[in-house]
DNA sequence: CAATTACCTATTGACCCGGTAGGCAAAAGG
DNA sequence: CCTTTTGCCTACCGGGTCAATAGGTAATTG
């Protein structure tokens, strides 16, 4: 499988945050309670989405995650590579381009390149908004 | 990574069986050594294709492995299925349909459904021939 | 019978993933 | 200030899978 738990996670969490009001923050101790999911292990998805500056986050008192854009402004390909890193369906790197002294004239890679662009056109195209069953379309 | 080497190697031997003449066999030493793969691992890969009658083995002198059928019969979802299992791409079995208890309602569902369908259609629609680069239309 | 070939059953080493643990840093409030 | 709340960092662990190896057995042919 391509996608993990943690993309999984880090997705449905900021699901959730899309939900929040403008300046609004939500802690992560109670994300974890709705979502049951380990608080521990939330934390070192959601320090990583920080990190990316995916989301915002505030320490101390009051404090919490919140969305730095808005919700359609967030493609599932743009949050899923930095969880899971590059989304290439097989474990061969000739998609990336490097490692592979095959490549020139291997058979499979024309199709592995197909594979890997529609998929991340896929997600490229859905948006944070499109998991809150909010459709795009005026 | 959904396609682990073993579905690339299988891919990349049936690919060449599928240049035989018909009734024509090529034992696996040789093929280990023109697509440069260890035998012994290899070895393994076919007896599962061959076990799930995908190829047509023969022991003894002269023996070796052929295709049972047109390579343009062969889809590649079909080898992918049986060297590496389900292709869904995510790790949460919710796409299979058991074993998740938060499917109801979760919003990540039906995005993993339209991927996998989305990756079964392309992988179904190629063929071994694709691979030789030979087009399928007439 | 001997050579060739496929088939079966372990086993290994490396790696990654999901999850855990503990402590540190920052911010806010009293 | 000091305490509480919150996020952040580093390290670790157990289990599983993957790629590959090794050795032996069965079938077929000459």
């Amino acid at each position: 499988m391509i996608i993990s738990t943690k993309g999984e996670y880090a997705l449905r969490v900021m699901t959730e945050l899309a939900g929040l009001e403008k300046g609004e923050r939500l802690p992560l101790k109670e994300i974890a309670q709705h979502q049951n999911i380990s608080l521990k292990y939330l934390e070192s998805i959601m320090a990583l989405l920080s990190r990316n500056n995916l989301v915002e986050a505030a320490s101390g008192k009051g404090g919490g995650y919140s969305l730095i854009r808005d919700a359609d402004q967030y493609s599932l390909l743009e949050i899923l590579n930095v969880t899971d890193g590059d989304l290439a369906p097989v474990s061969c790197n000739a998609v990336t381009g490097d490692g592979c002294d095959r490549l020139t004239g291997c058979p499979t890679y024309p199709v592995w390149r197909e594979l890997s662009e529609l998929i991340a056109g896929y997600l490229g195209g859905k948006t944070l908004n499109d998991l809150r069953g909010i459709s795009n379309d005026t």
